[in-house]
DNA sequence: AAACTATGTGCAAGTATTTGCATATATTTT
DNA sequence: AAAATATATGCAAATACTTGCACATAGTTT
């Protein structure tokens, strides 16, 4: 039920077509909730349907044409109700913990270069954060209300994305002296 | 895809019932990959018709009769060739994170009630994990190899939990500082 | 005696998400 | 000139997951 919602938060400052939203999703909010293309447009769409979005075409020259989407009265009241919505606590789903399960002699160096993947692409994801909070968050003392709410949700990601480094480098060390002891 | 494989891990070393099989979910795997009781006693009967599990029709008196499920050679093939099929990195999929994108004065004290919760909660998960690592992870070295992948998945449990402590304590300070500032 | 807890399995309906495909045009690169 | 990239939206099918309900028995608590 929260990509709805996900998107609605995404047009509270700016209306934007599906496309647009698409692109402001892979450097914010999707780094929370990720949606591809073709949910975001049928949700959009449905969202529309309910009164919660207002579409509007608009009709380009030189590129396809596009439907502009902004929140409606009735959306942004919605949304405000949402936030007293009771959430839970979300697991991890991650299959690369299932498959730590499955370590065996066999599979030890797979699990090693998976790791080390994951590692990679979190270190990416790192200094992508620590670009945005230098650029956009660096006194956030000083911030409206709602960029500061915005500011903790980075900061959980910088600390969680720095504690998965962390766990990365123990788990490698410790499948490295499985890997020594077994030769 | 991932709920067949984290089932079939659960039934590496032991053949269980769906009930059975649903409370071990409840202290093990299910801290990284949740399910509800139906979804699992579906997708147990789906492996068995593809083969993978094999379902064994158990009379019971006293109590209702169950059916207790194993892997085929074929399931323990399937299994072991998953682990090396490629993984991607998890978002969280958080409505909390989302939610602090819609973080306003009128909505700052339930936000602070929610993160309190979500705190008390990973605190009682912290203390579990703290149980089962003492009881059967003490000394993580001397354990056979799958099992140190458990621990490792165990571990990331653990420092991902204490880093979500630390990131709530963050939250609720900078909260209650603009809090202050607003009365 | 009634209520609650534990054991044990399942259907049906709805919602959410993924995957693969399809259609256009304009600009930039090779 | 061909290929790749960016813009822009969508359908259809399959899979995954949640929610609410239903049945059935035995033991324990109030």
């Amino acid at each position: 039920m929260a990509l709805a919602h996900a998107i609605m938060t995404a047009l509270i400052d700016d209306d934007l077509s599906g496309y647009e939203l698409a692109k402001s999703f892979d450097v914010s909010l999707g780094f929370f909730w990720r949606a591809s293309h073709q949910q975001i447009y049928q949700e959009l769409r449905k969202l529309a349907e309910r009164g919660l979005l207002r579409g509007e075409k608009v009709s380009q020259s030189g590129k396809p044409n596009k439907i502009i989407y902004g929140l409606t009265e009735e959306g942004r009241e919605a949304l405000a109700q949402w936030v007293y919505d009771s959430s839970r606590m979300q697991e991890a789903k991650d299959d690369m913990l299932v498959k730590l399960y499955n370590l065996g002699d066999d599979n030890i160096s797979h699990m090693v270069s998976e790791i080390e993947k994951r590692r990679d692409e979190m270190m990416q994801r790192l200094y992508l954060y620590e670009r945005i909070r230098r650029t956009h968050y660096a006194k956030p003392d000083v911030l409206p209300v709602r960029r500061q709410g915005v500011y903790l949700a980075l900061r959980c990601g910088i600390t969680g994305g720095e504690q998965f480094l962390a766990w990365c480098d123990e788990a490698l060390k410790r499948l490295a002296q499985i890997q020594s002891a077994q030769a």
